[in-house]
DNA sequence: CGTAGACAGGTTGTATACATTAAGCTGTGC
DNA sequence: GCACAGCTTAATGTATACAACCTGTCTACG
């Protein structure tokens, strides 16, 4: 406990400028503390405390749980304390499943529809990528990897689609790296993945698209169910 | 706007009892509200007047809108007011797509996991869904149509697919009927693929379950775009 | 000795007061 | 008559005070 107040003290300073509410600025440092596991799962989230510990009135605070509440990261006891959810691996291959249902048809419809210059960005962000993979360097492969998934979802018509998708992951977001994290074998096959989808959404060919993100994610799955025979 | 100020008073009277907090009560008369179209697209809420109208304070009031607007019921405009969501016949398009992912594994993987009991429960309200049919009752049609899926839903052991799918609907549900409510023939045939599902599930035929599914989605698809055409 | 009830502490739910910002209107000056 | 500036108004954001509730413990009584 002592070390998630120093953590979020600390946060304070960093982020006290760029958010704008209070409401926000609590939202996304309870989140990230959530994330970086200061706080862990089945912790009870009193307001009061949280309020205390981040220098902001009750109100916010209250607000931003609730936020958290609705995108699953919390939950509410049963005598109505929020916890600090947590996440099984079935719950990751739950997600996982159903992105497997949704992200291949995101695809299918981005390639349809992308434009030229979004395929040229698209086309700098895989070679970003790849460089990433071959030095390794996962903390910068993981935030191009979001870019990449940005571009497609902002390409893609069915605007929900990639709503539901990006609710989806940020559900897991705490673990689901876990997959290229520790393997570093993951990192670059998974970049290979996305090459070849990035190659069909070039090529304008939708199909191959869809076909190439249920091999990623199929992928992605059985990496997952490896693990868990770990265990 | 006197009338819906009429309305929500008179939801007052009868839900105050039912509902526990402040909050859930706002939030159910305020979604209500607008499914039942009292409150308009584009129609700015204001917390003042909304926490006037209903007679409960401001900050239940604002985590009811809240909620609306994470689940895309309201909007947040440029300028911070929040406003009654528009929604186009595009947007339940969208949703329909994302459903005809969804649903149709959904019904599979309920058909591999359901019980006894929830069969022979699902059964009871099939048949209560062919009476309703029978006698165009549109009403006691859709809240019975409701059960069915809540009973596949629970059935299905990836509850994160369930919520989903619920969600979805949810974002509609003012326009979501459309479908039914206006097209006589569509209660009849929609029942049918309802009986069709069931007798998959009864049948423990997973497969045979979602592409009954499927087909209840494509037609569904096929009824609105038809109402398109219309326009 | 065991059980039941009451009290203490902390928690959430709610109301309200205050701060701040944005917009619209009015009045004045050009 | 038009344009700009200041003010009024009303909105949201925030803080805080109060009420109701639950829990867990301690005490008193059977």
């Amino acid at each position: 406990m002592d070390n998630l107040e120093t953590y979020l003290t600390h946060q304070n300073k960093k982020r006290s400028s760029s958010n704008r509410t209070r409401r926000e600025e609590a939202y996304e440092r309870i989140k990230d503390a959530i994330r970086h596991a200061e706080l862990k799962p089945g912790e009870p989230l009193s307001e009061t405390r949280l309020s205390k510990l981040l220098g902001i009135s009750r109100t916010p605070v209250r607000e931003a749980l609730h936020q958290l509440v609705q995108e699953g990261l919390v939950e509410t006891a049963p005598g109505q304390t929020v916890t600090v959810a947590s996440r099984s691996i079935q719950d990751v291959l739950d997600v996982v499943h159903i992105r497997s249902l949704l992200e291949p048809e995101l695809v299918r419809l981005a390639a349809e529809s992308i434009s030229q210059a979004q395929i040229e960005t698209l086309e700098g962000v895989v070679i970003k990528l790849e460089e990433a993979a071959k030095q390794h360097d996962l903390a910068a492969w993981a935030k191009v990897d979001v870019v990449f998934h940005d571009i497609i979802k902002e390409a893609c018509p069915n605007k929900l689609l990639g709503q539901t998708v990006v609710q989806l992951k940020n559900r897991v977001h705490q673990v689901a790296n876990i997959d290229t994290h520790t393997n570093p074998e993951r990192l670059i096959t998974c970049t290979q993945e996305h090459r070849v989808i990035f190659d069909a959404i070039k090529a304008k060919d939708s199909q191959a698209a869809k076909q190439a993100m249920e091999t990623h994610i199929s992928a992605l799955t059985n990496s997952l169910l490896k693990r868990i025979s770990y265990r």
